[in-house]
DNA sequence: CCTACCGATCGGTAGG
DNA sequence: CCTACCGATCGGTAGG
């Protein structure tokens, strides 16, 4: 019988992967040992080579599903016929989405990729690049047909990202906010403002 | 002559901090070791604790000196007349013009206050969340009185504070922002939003 | 301010 | 999956 795909190795390699992402989340990747991820694991930290080959492939690992994940939305957003508002609306709805079904994983892309070594940073840092070049040319789309308010893309841009990617500190909240609320006051506030008048100077 | 101020100590302490303050901001705490501190003075390592106690007393000093005088700020506007919306208005600036001016400082305290050990992290745990609590009080305030949109303040000041955080990544962007466009930008976004409308539903 | 050095911990390997 | 162990690096001290 040929082996096909060796299903049991997969799966315990991703255990491993979603391990690691909750203690870099927690810990920081620096301050996260190869011995805590083995410890919250019930195991030895040597036994972790078994499924892994480094420290930094489960940092690369995280980081590059993430970034594929918003970038193969951003590309079925593109090819919808919406207006650029409403494009922006569904860029804003998928991540906030994407935070609340994996913050873990969200939050390690958006705070450790740093700590990624070449080529891996490199690969990533340019993917982000693009996805905020072209999340700024939607931007700048909406500006020029009125439909926009008249912002500069690259600081609404920041404005938007930062905005959504801090909310996943609700985790430490005393009390628990329920997904719809989290995501139409975020977009209510991002969309129309505070000021209750709503009205442009 | 009596010894009044040793002037030469702390100011040397100081530049210390300031060393330790951009390199916790480029590569976090953990990853920060006071070798790469005592490398950027051009000095070894040992000779750093003729000036400091210990590496996380470099901690301590940063998060300490930001959550002071953003509370500071707080308790001013706080005793202002001004009406909810003006206040917040003013907190939003004084967090933008913050971070304008020593955004090290601020990046630091904001992202690397979880590596501060006890009793300094809960001092500042309870700083921090004292601060957030009241500028949702000032959100309830406005609310009451319908003068801010009927947001839910937990969530509007997690929103507000990461979408200030975030833009210190202005950095790292290839053109220079400058200081006005940043503020009024991100003043408009939070306070009426992105669409050109500017219309509630 | 320095050199010399400490015990602890790190990521990872050898070998089974 | 384990035990045993490696060279490197860590925060910090002794002593001058």
């Amino acid at each position: 019988m040929a082996k096909i795909i060796p299903t049991n190795t997969r799966s315990k390699k991703d255990v491993v992967v979603v391990a690691a992402a909750a203690l870099f989340r927690e810990k920081g990747y620096p301050a996260t040992s190869m011995r805590h991820i083995a410890e919250s694991l019930s195991v030895e930290a040597p036994s972790l080579y078994n499924h892994i080959d480094s420290k930094k492939e489960l940092l690369e690992l995280i980081c590059m599903r993430v970034a594929d994940e918003f970038i193969t939305n951003l590309k079925q957003v593109e090819a919808t016929g919406l207006t650029p508002l409403e494009k922006i609306e569904r860029i804003m709805r998928f991540h906030i989405r994407m935070m609340m079904r994996d913050h873990l994983s969200v939050h390690v892309a958006e705070h450790e990729w740093r700590h990624l070594e070449e080529p891996a940073y490199d690969r990533f840092k340019t993917l982000r690049n693009s996805y905020r070049k072209r999340v700024a040319g939607i931007l700048e789309a909406g500006i020029a047909e009125n439909q926009i308010a008249k912002v500069d893309p690259q600081v609404t841009i920041l404005t938007i990202i930062s905005a959504i990617n801090g909310i996943d500190a609700w985790q430490h909240s005393a009390k628990n906010i329920d997904a719809e609320t989290l995501e139409e006051n975020i977009l209510s506030i991002l969309l129309n403002g505070l000021s209750a008048s709503g009205s442009k100077n």
